[in-house]
DNA sequence: CAGTATCCTGTCCGATACTG
DNA sequence: CAGTATCGGACAGGATACTG
């Protein structure tokens, strides 16, 4: 976020969180995929300060995760719209839910999400579409892409010898 | 984090974040989740300042996300090791470097998941474990669970009439 | 209603120095 | 090597006031 030592790091998860880094991002992000567009419907549902809130606005639309979009011509009046780009950051958002609902919720959980066609709740579970397969730190690990540079490879050769390591 | 607000709030990835939400940790988390556990290295590899990363290292314990074990008696020396809530993240760290990969990687990823057993990239799919079906905004909705509050429902009667909102 | 402008505070984080 | 202690800067975020 605020430090450019994040910029130079030729990693995904943080060039992603130098966008959606910031927890009110999040929030904001979770807001809009539940269909709130309006400045004030954001605000009274965050409890976000009006300065703050427009200032991360700005942050997200900047980064492409939302688009402004005028609605009304006079006076003219903007709202905020997901994108393609904020429309899959879900799955994220998703599985952090579910995190949240095990560890935070007090057993049961707050917000689930529901199959609308079965009425039931669901149960995240992340697969690899090739093989339907349960992802599973054993079976399933980081190792370097064709992007990566010399650096990343050579953090993996080095840790390569640690097969026992817990996961990934 | 700072702010008081957040723990009020009725909501799992409010409170999830209270714990994951500052940048550093995520990224720490996805050390430890790639097996490293010593300060030493953690530092080399993140380029983080020693005394934040002694911060974040004890909150992360804290949390319960890692755990403090001592690997050596004299000189006492302890290491930080992953726990079964650290290892529940995992699925986040993916999903958001799939993310991650798809926007910030200039097209080919730098770091990918491969399935060790067939040597293929995995292509993560979130699905829900009772239908096998792929999420889908439109058909897999949020709601409010057992556990919700008066505010929670307020929430979602108000806005179910925006059927055709974008999603979730 | 949808913001902008200004001021202020907390704290995240880095740099540096020191310890067993 | 694995930290602790201290200092200082940058900025996120809140409170308040004001505008079309």
């Amino acid at each position: 976020m605020k430090n450019k030592s994040l910029v130079n790091m030729p990693c995904p998860v943080a060039r992603s969180l130098e966008h959606v880094g910031e927890w009110w991002n999040i929030l904001i992000l979770r807001e809009a995929l539940l269909g709130v567009s309006r400045f004030d419907d954001f605000q009274n549902h965050l409890g976000i300060a009006t300065s703050t809130l427009a200032k991360r606005l700005n942050a997200l639309v900047e980064s492409g995760l939302l688009a402004r979009r005028q609605y009304c011509e006079k006076p003219p009046r903007d709202e905020y719209v997901i994108t393609k780009k904020g429309l899959d950051f879900r799955p994220v958002l998703l599985t952090l839910m579910q995190w949240g609902n095990t560890y935070y919720a007090d057993g049961e959980p707050m917000i689930q999400l529901v199959d609308t066609e079965t009425k039931q709740a669901v149960d995240l579970m992340l697969v690899d579409r090739n093989t339907q397969v349960e992802i599973d730190p054993q079976r399933h690990q980081s190792q370097p892409g064709p992007a990566a540079d010399d650096m990343i490879k050579a953090r993996f050769e080095a840790s390569s010898a640690s097969a026992a390591m817990p996961q990934q």
